[in-house]
DNA sequence: ATGAAAGCGCTAACAG
DNA sequence: CTGTTAGCGCTTTCAT
């Protein structure tokens, strides 16, 4: 920064070193001058405790080091954990990651993107909660985009790391079922902000092919959006048996209420949970989920995106499995298990 | 973006509506020109969906709109509900958040601040956990920066929005105390990273004050960082009574080996937590820990950057008491209870 | 091996 | 009211 408090510009090292400015820009990264220019000129550079202006950089072109991760809402733990994962995994690769929370609204995880591509971020990478609009398409047709955890439909994007939802939402119906469940609440953030996502169609379908009745309730993320919503729900009458939600954040609140309204989980309710956040084997009692592996969702984003900035290569993707991890927030309903 | 995939430039308007850059620079901001071609411009502008590039606004000098976020480690819980918490604040306030992750490293905290300082955000909000280096007094000279629940001492900062970590360790050791415990362990992110913090002090304060035995352990943040310390700490012969983990993630990480080492909480083992993240109410069994109300805190520190922002105010400081908070994690240990 | 000059997109001082 | 000119810090032809 300079003793003057004044950020040090390649001009101040021209006139240090009596070179033009051209050659100084050359001379720090290494280029054309002579060995003997290039160490001069860096250690005066380094003395002057200069750093190359991102923003100058950036404004002729030219890249960053930084990628843009945009999660969909960080009142959600799990995005919450994706995003340190991320972060974590772009510093291994010597990127470093700008986080921004589009905080569960896809107008505004739309306009962050924006924001995020005009400071010149090198890449994105999205865990998005919205559908792709029109101005996705364009955007990731500018920025190499990898998204995770769902997808910008329509847009050409350079890596998806998909989760096998549909699998994933069977596991835990049939699972319900086998306990003998058949009404079934189905709490999701995604109804509204993104409509005919598979997860949702497969609720719908499995419902259907299992013979079960599956309400799907829209629910705000996160705890707080989730209590109002699950207290008002679990005090009528004809309350479901059981209830799965989107997200283990969601889920969360439904137990927070269920504490509230006195009901005991899983005698009185089965509480589902989507995603497997660290904290669901800690509460009480352990809440029975779908994991997916965040950190190999992390690193395959990641990989994704480098490989793409290396050779431009063709868009990839992957599948990743989920698996149904059962503690004990399930259990037969209680008309089965009897006075 | 424009049909052709390109940006959008201020020269494009000016050929379309046969004006100067300049006469289009203005009247995009509703400057000097006639309320005709004002209107007529931005019209144009829109069409042709113009938005003014921020980084050559930026390095033109100037306000971004955006201000940097800057955690101590998102792989902390109460980390991630803060940056939420900033980032929600923000929006209310129309600025944008730029989130970046210390990971619990000091060197990176101080690079990402200067990166945030490089892509010109208007100013910095930052939970610290390294204690000021020389760049950041440099640093936090240039830039308007407010620190929460932590100091950058030695540096000028617009504000101060500090906890008060010496009542809050006073709480606890008290409330250890009044319980029967006598030897206790400590558990702290904050010992190696920012040795000297208020808390630690207060623990050894105290802890000769009252007469008790504490332990302070240096400890990794987060669950994965505090599970095998923990482990190993509990399976000492001469194990502490209570352990007082200086984060709710820590504890987190605790509970997690008292569960695999066959211990009872808080039977055979008191845990207590700091910062009373929202699970620390669901988890078994519900977590003792200190509360400082997050939103209070992220609301004033938004407010002293504006104000700072708005009329240069001189720095602002303010002091947010703690709140005990006992949950069912603690109880006298078990030589009193008895057999 | 080195330098002069142009330009990225925008704003501001200074004329008209 | 509107236009000319200069310049933010850096990279990149194109000369020398």
């Amino acid at each position: 920064m300079g003793p003057a408090g004044k950020r040090t510009t390649i001009r101040q090292i021209a006139e240090e070193t009596g070179l033009s400015v051209t050659a100084v820009s050359y001379a720090l990264r290494g280029e054309r001058m002579s060995a003997a220019t290039i160490v001069r000129v860096q250690q005066v550079a380094r003395d002057m405790g200069y750093t190359a202006d991102p923003v100058a950089r950036a404004l002729r072109g030219g890249r960053s080091g930084t990628v843009g991760v945009i999660v969909g809402s960080l009142a959600d733990f799990w995005h919450q954990t994706l995003a340190h994962a991320l972060q974590r995994e772009l510093r291994l690769h010597g990127l470093h990651a700008i986080i921004a929370d589009a905080d569960g609204d896809p107008a505004l995880e739309l306009e962050l993107a924006r924001r995020l591509a005009d400071q010149r971020v090198d890449g994105l990478l999205v865990a998005p909660i919205g559908p792709a609009s029109g101005g996705w398409v364009e955007l990731v047709a500018r920025l190499p985009t990898v998204t995770i955890a769902g997808r910008l439909i329509g847009a050409e994007v350079a890596g998806e790391v998909a989760f096998d939802q549909t699998s994933g939402v069977a596991e835990v119906l049939r699972h319900l079922h086998a306990l003998g469940h058949r009404q079934i609440a189905v709490l999701s953030w995604a109804v509204e902000v993104s409509p005919g996502r598979p997860a949702e169609l497969a609720v719908v379908e499995q419902a259907a092919r299992l013979g079960l009745s599956c309400e799907i309730v829209p629910c705000a993320y996160s705890l707080d959006g989730s209590r109002p919503l699950a207290l008002d729900l679990l005090s009528q009458a004809q309350r479901p048996t059981a209830v799965f939600c989107m997200s283990d954040s969601i889920a969360y609140g439904a137990l927070h209420s269920c504490r509230e309204l006195g009901l005991r989980v899983p005698e009185d309710l089965t509480l589902v949970g989507f995603d497997d956040h660290p904290l669901s084997r800690l509460v009480e009692p352990a809440l029975t989920t779908v994991n997916w592996s965040i950190d190999r969702a992390a690193r395959t984003a990641v990989t994704f995106l480098k490989d793409h900035l290396a050779d431009g290569a063709a868009q990839r993707r992957i599948v990743i499995a989920p698996s149904l991890v059962v503690r004990r927030s399930t259990a037969a309903p209680s008309y089965l298990a009897g006075p």
